[in-house]
DNA sequence: CGGGTGACCACAT
DNA sequence: AATGTGGCCACCC
């Protein structure tokens, strides 16, 4: 077994599920999987997705639409700029009109 | 083995 | 209204 952490996997299960110019957050994800207090695991889990080459963790913001994670990637920008370029206006690390953009397992899924 | 930290969120004061 | 604390679970020291 192995291989499956529950948690974690459903974590990029969903994440890899994100679709294109889209994005969610961390509560989300969590609230999906029915453990929205966990929500702090997603983003332990992204942290590990880093070498999940599928994650797409640039499309996961924190529930303000902040790129919470920007400082994690490889560098600062690239968080910002995967967003830029699928059609996502960024502003001071911003998702703007986040909601607009925000993609829901839970009502997708 | 124990404690602290962390890409968070919600509730309480 | 703003700030503080709690909670969750995994990983690092």
């Amino acid at each position: 077994m192995a291989t499956n952490d529950n948690f974690f996997e459903r974590v990029y299960d969903v994440a890899k599920k994100i679709p294109y110019g889209r994005v969610t957050t961390y509560g989300a994800i969590a609230n999906f999987l029915g453990a929205k207090q966990s929500a702090r695991m997603v983003g332990w889990a992204m942290n590990a997705s880093a070498k999940h080459e599928d994650i797409p963790a640039h499309r996961v913001v924190n529930r303000v639409g902040l790129l919470s994670g920007k400082h994690h990637f490889e560098g600062t920008s690239v968080m910002q700029q995967l967003l830029e370029a699928e059609g996502i206006q960024i502003e001071d690390h911003k998702v703007v009109d986040f909601e607009a953009h925000l993609w829901d397992p839970a009502k997708h899924l």
